[in-house]
DNA sequence: CCAGAAACTTAGCCCGGGCTAACTATTGGC
DNA sequence: GCCAATAGTTAGCCCGGGCTAAGTTTCTGG
């Protein structure tokens, strides 16, 4: 039983950095209309030598696509990454609110635990959200 | 926001296999009476090389003894931290069930969610578990 | 009692993801 | 139009946590 588990969290480390940048690079595009290595530097609270070595990662992967000095653009899949990753995201952070966990909370623990959430696991927590607890007989 | 959002999932990390490790080892003893290198290589599905790095990394850090062909005992501090860790983990693991997850889905997203859940999240799951969900009362 | 199996150790490698320090390029305010 | 500030790059380092391969120790059952 424990073998599988572990091989699965690790599994799910390894693709954690990629999806966190592009969803940053993502929200920096819509928000900002470009992406610069120095906002990715703020948002991580890394250092723009970190940046560098990460956005080469991505690039090598196919993620995204960069030129010196330029923007950070995504690719096509980096784009299709960053929308599952930013849904996924949304759904475990508002299912932790709907639990009554403070905004602030919701905010720094799913940004670890989406990660780990399986469909199954993101399914369930979407059903919460669009039709309430599971029934576990009320009372009140 | 984010900034310190991150750097929180860096650190949860950074104790995450010693968190592991100890609740391994606490559990191999209780159930074997005693806890060998090749318990862990067979839970964590690493090589035997990996285990004896990461115990010595967990000797350093004062979380377990150990000699060399002598089975591996936990610190008064490893003890602490692998009963804690256990508690949480079971924790959260009861919580994905009650959601309504499978018991095999809750097995494996619980081992890596757990390490990023907050004291305020885990009591937040804690209470639905001894008082059932949130009043929220709609419903249907 | 002892040989082969099982457990353990050690050396040396790899990659991810952090860092500092030193340098270079771009840009915009004066 | 220039120069300082800002942004980006590069080199070189560190540690964690994986691995393989080769050797050593311990244990065990025939
Ligand atoms: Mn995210
Ligand atoms: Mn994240
Ligand atoms: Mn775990
Ligand atoms: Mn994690």
């Amino acid at each position: 039983m424990p073998p599988k588990t572990h091989q699965r969290t690790r599994s799910d480390h390894a693709s954690e950095v990629a999806e966190d940048y592009v969803e940053a690079i993502a929200d920096a595009i819509a928000q900002r209309g470009v992406c610069r290595a120095v906002d990715l530097v703020s948002h991580f609270a890394v250092t723009h030598a970190t940046v560098n070595n990460t956005v080469a990662r991505l690039q090598r992967d196919g993620l995204v696509t960069t030129l010196p000095y330029q923007p950070i653009e995504l690719t096509a899949t980096g784009k299709r990454l960053a929308a599952q990753s930013r849904k996924r995201h949304a759904i475990v952070q508002s299912f932790l609110e709907r639990l009554g966990v403070s905004a602030q909370t919701a905010a720094i623990d799913s940004e670890g635990m989406e990660h780990h959430v399986s469909k199954e696991t993101l399914n369930a927590m979407k059903r919460v959200l669009e039709q309430g607890w599971p029934s576990d007989g009320e009372s009140t």
